[in-house]
DNA sequence: GAGAAACAGGACCAAATTGGTCCTCATTAT
DNA sequence: ATAATGAGGACCAATTTGGTCCTGTTTCTC
């Protein structure tokens, strides 16, 4: 219903990988094989994730990559936004927002711009750090008024 | 970064069409005409939509469509659901869940249960009532844990 | 009773997107 | 100097998506 690209999926799973050993460098061969994920396609997500400042890159012999700030201070929207682009769940919200034809009688746009924030504000409340630790996840948003709401605590068919 | 398909977009416009004119009937040519959506995909959503109970169709001659249910009753959740399958943020998270090859040793497996699982409940609290009504969106949402999470809040940025 | 208008269901095709591969260049340690 | 590694981009294959069409079936009207 709602599609994470596959790209996206692997870079979280590369990141989460390199973040389990902060300190020394990771080849793009050596996390690929790692994660299982095909080691051309993880060269190019390591380098997109580089380039947008998520990882530090070496290059030369003995090259790699490491995390460029501290898992708790890297979020998993960033981490999705820079395989993938910004968050748009609608055409109409792209970017500019433009391309919508029906954009002055759509009655839906203002309902999807809602969505949309909703989402990413969920996705930007959760931290590598909490994909790491499965055993305590995200115990760090769970403030009081967090918990009240319900929305980030499991449900129990999961 | 996360797509929503065109279908599920469509669906939702359609549906609120529908719904801002109950106790009369829309045939499929008419919203369609209505939504800008094109008319053979507009038929085959409002049919989607109908085999699943959220819409009420009338055959023959002076047929269509009526909701099945009041516009507050229905979530974005179902209606997305409806015509693009269940949610499933990452390919390990569909139905069964076993095509993942990485499945035991996947860190990030439960970080993308939790994350799917905001995002459904985000999703699932959002009628479609809530998306007819762009001045007060969501107002039915607004109690005050769900207020005070700011997780419903537009950013004001958008 | 016949015909027209509408939904039901599914087969099928075209095109856009995705994701995977490869090649060449730049950098750095030994 | 050479080998290992990242940078960047071109390119191709295949899956997915979404749009079209065709053949029923139902029901109202004349």
């Amino acid at each position: 219903m709602i599609r994470l690209s596959r790209l996206a999926d692997y870079s979280v799973v590369l990141m989460t990988h390199i973040a389990g050993d902060t300190g020394c460098l990771h080849t793009a061969a050596a996390a690929a094989a790692a994660t299982h994920v095909p080691e051309p396609t993880a060269g190019k997500i390591l380098k997109a994730l580089s380039r947008h400042g998520l990882l530090d890159s070496q290059r030369g012999i003995n090259g790699g990559y490491t995390l460029a700030r501290a898992p708790e201070d890297i979020s998993v929207t960033e981490i999705i936004a820079a395989v993938d682009g910004p968050i748009a769940l609608t055409e109409c919200l792209d970017a500019d927002g433009g391309a919508c034809s029906l954009e002055t009688t759509c009655p839906t746009r203002s309902g999807w711009h809602k969505i949309n924030a909703a989402i990413r504000r969920a996705l930007d409340a959760i931290a590598l750090a909490d994909m790491m630790d499965p055993l305590a996840p995200f115990a760090s948003l769970s403030g009081p008024a967090m918990g009240a709401t319900g929305v980030f605590q499991d449900s129990s068919k999961h």
